[in-house]
DNA sequence: ACCTGTCAAGTCTGG
DNA sequence: CCAGACTTGACAGGT
């Protein structure tokens, strides 16, 4: 099983290379000038953009081919006072270029719209906004270029003291999109309310890819070990809208998030760095009918973080952990 | 240079 | 019905 390893967002190795500056509404009001306050919008953004390259470019001296964008490259971007801008027109040559490195490098790219977005909810304006955000986030990836191998990984939301319900709501409301945003949706279980399981029978229900992440489901679970999802989870990547689009070239790895609690009354906090163990003793598990697998670390250190792991990884060498690349491994089955 | 309160957005809990 | 927690990077405004 060949696991490329990747992280999210910013770089703690290169400096001052924030994809995520912004610009307050209160700021922005306060400058007298509407036109040139939308100017300096655009402006943070193409330098979160042109920092995004900067992150890419580093990710490829290290051979990391998994990178998650930050979701707030645009400041403002869905801001209901700003429903008059596009922001689209100017950063055009900004949002190409990123795209246009991916594919040249073959990166595998996604975006995690925050627990704003919330399909789940019974409130029509919350349901509103949460389909302006997916629709933002699809059109800066349909900015870059980019087919829908490229992601957006949502949770499935609120319980609103019933799950069952809840989940069928999202469930409708899902169908109810577009099928470009559809396209481009994963799952994930969350740490609190849906169970792995219970976001897989959603997963399931939609012909829609699901993430796992093993911290998640380690601390919200039904009693099952992760890896005994994982041949009914693999599927979901098969035969779905991951492959619905004519132009995907190559079947999309499914992809996992990994990450260490930060103390043991913390559970649910991420720690700086991530436990190999656990990590491992999971790999092992699905190696054996896991052709490829891209993990995700959700560490505070992030890319040091990852380097930090592949470290540990390699005092596996002589049980069946191969190291290909700096980021890569293959666990042998 | 460093510190603290705040930020556009949702949900859940407890008062 | 409302305040605070949750969680996070960065702003904004202070020293």
């Amino acid at each position: 099983m060949i696991v490329r390893f990747g992280y999210v967002a910013m770089s703690t190795v290169v400096k001052n290379a924030s994809p995520s500056k912004t610009m307050t509404m209160a700021s922005f009001t306060k400058l007298n000038n509407r036109d040139a306050a939308i100017r300096k919008l655009e402006r943070i953004a193409a330098e979160n953009l042109h920092n995004t390259l900067r992150l890419l470019k580093h990710n490829r001296a290290y051979d990391i081919k998994v990178y998650r964008f930050s979701s707030k490259l645009i400041p403002l971007a869905t801001h209901a006072d700003l429903t008059d801008w596009d922001p689209f027109i100017a950063l055009k040559d900004d949002f190409a270029d990123v795209g246009k490195y991916v594919r040249e490098h073959g990166m595998r790219v996604s975006f995690h719209p925050d627990h704003f977005t919330v399909l789940s909810t019974p409130r029509p304006e919350v349901l509103q906004n949460s389909i302006r955000d997916l629709q933002h986030h699809v059109q800066m990836l349909d900015a870059m270029g980019l087919n829908a191998m490229a992601k957006n990984n949502i949770h499935i939301g609120g319980a609103y003291k019933d799950k069952q319900t809840a989940s069928a709501r999202f469930e409708e409301n899902f169908r109810g999109l577009d099928p470009r945003i559809q396209e481009r949706l994963t799952l994930e279980n969350d740490d609190k309310t849906f169970t792995a399981q219970e976001t897989l029978a959603v997963c399931q229900n939609l012909g829609v890819p699901m993430v796992l992440d093993i911290h998640h489901q380690w601390v919200n679970n039904d009693g099952e070990k992760p890896w005994e999802l994982w041949s009914d989870i693999l599927k979901t990547w098969q035969g779905n809208l991951a492959q619905a689009d004519a132009t995907l070239d190559q079947p999309l790895p499914p992809k996992i998030h990994v990450s260490s609690p930060k103390s043991p009354t913390e559970l649910r906090s991420h720690a700086d760095g991530v436990e190999v163990a656990p990590l491992l003793a999971f790999l092992r598990e699905i190696a054996p009918y896991t052709p490829a697998l891209d993990v995700m670390i959700e560490a505070k250190s992030k890319d040091t973080a990852l380097f930090d792991l592949m470290k540990d990884l390699s005092n596996f060498s002589e049980e069946g952990v191969k190291i290909l690349s700096e980021a890569s491994v293959e666990v042998l089955a």
